[in-house]
DNA sequence: TAACGCTGTGTAATAATATAACATTTATAA
DNA sequence: TTATAAATGTTATATTATTACACAGCGTTA
């Protein structure tokens, strides 16, 4: 059972916007679009956006600073994410791959180092592009 | 055999640096350390920086936009990173583990993408942060 | 030699990404 | 009710990164 999250007005329409896409969003193209919903700074957008992370409905593509909609609630709250990104036209999936995941979840270092995260993103061309 | 690299001044002084800090910098706290040895502009760094990292010789910690030294040179030019991440003292250190080496090297999604590099970070408490 | 492509340099300006600080409001709980 | 946590709205600012342009050095090759 997973926990049902309350979103506010400004987390809804920031949702919205991003689920709606189904390649990522960056912060400001996102300001962009909802300045006619009323949210006119890019802390209302970031504050909305780091909220969204927190509750796994969204994950950070950190090596393009952009926000993607998670579509399927399998990864554990934002905690395991992997993604495949397509240098040439920058399309990018979520990866969710069982054996991947198995190693990825029981990796241990040598140093003793306590995981409670990992972000994968994997590189690449794309069907189309190569 | 590796390709020997003729580094020029500007990426000499800047990889020197790197090297010589075992935990990351960020490209303006370099800039500000060689500003004595000429390098005025955040440009000169970041055109240093891209090409240290293009030839294997530092890593971009993606989620930090910080850049760390690569102290092995078993990671196939930049193409295959691992990294963990104490949230608490961010301190950073990079993984060679062959097994989990193996299993990214062969991973294939079922989109028929061909990835050519990959970078994944842990991130979690290290034994000091416990 | 000269012409060319390629890589790097130096400089100024600016773009893009993200947070600090503050006053106020709303939701939830004791 | 009180208090306490979370979210809002706003302004300003910090941080990260690139564009644009003029030019220098080097190896290739015509
Ligand atoms: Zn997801
Ligand atoms: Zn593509
Ligand atoms: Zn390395
Ligand atoms: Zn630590």
């Amino acid at each position: 059972m997973q926990k049902q999250e309350t979103l506010t007005k400004n987390q809804k329409i920031i949702l919205d916007l991003i689920e709606k896409s189904d390649q990522p969003l960056k912060a400001y193209s996102i300001l962009f679009d909802v300045k006619k919903k009323g949210i006119n700074a890019p802390l209302q957008v970031y504050r909305a956006l780091n909220k969204l992370v927190k509750i796994g409905k969204i994950h950070k593509i950190e090596s393009r600073n952009t926000f993607i909609a998670c579509k399927n609630s399998k990864c554990q709250i934002a905690k395991a994410t992997v993604f495949s990104i397509c240098e040439s036209c920058e399309d990018v999936t979520e990866i969710h791959d069982h054996k991947l995941s198995e190693h990825l979840r029981d990796f241990k270092d040598n140093k003793g180092m306590k995981y409670n995260k990992y972000n994968l993103e994997f590189f690449g061309l794309c069907k189309k592009c190569v």
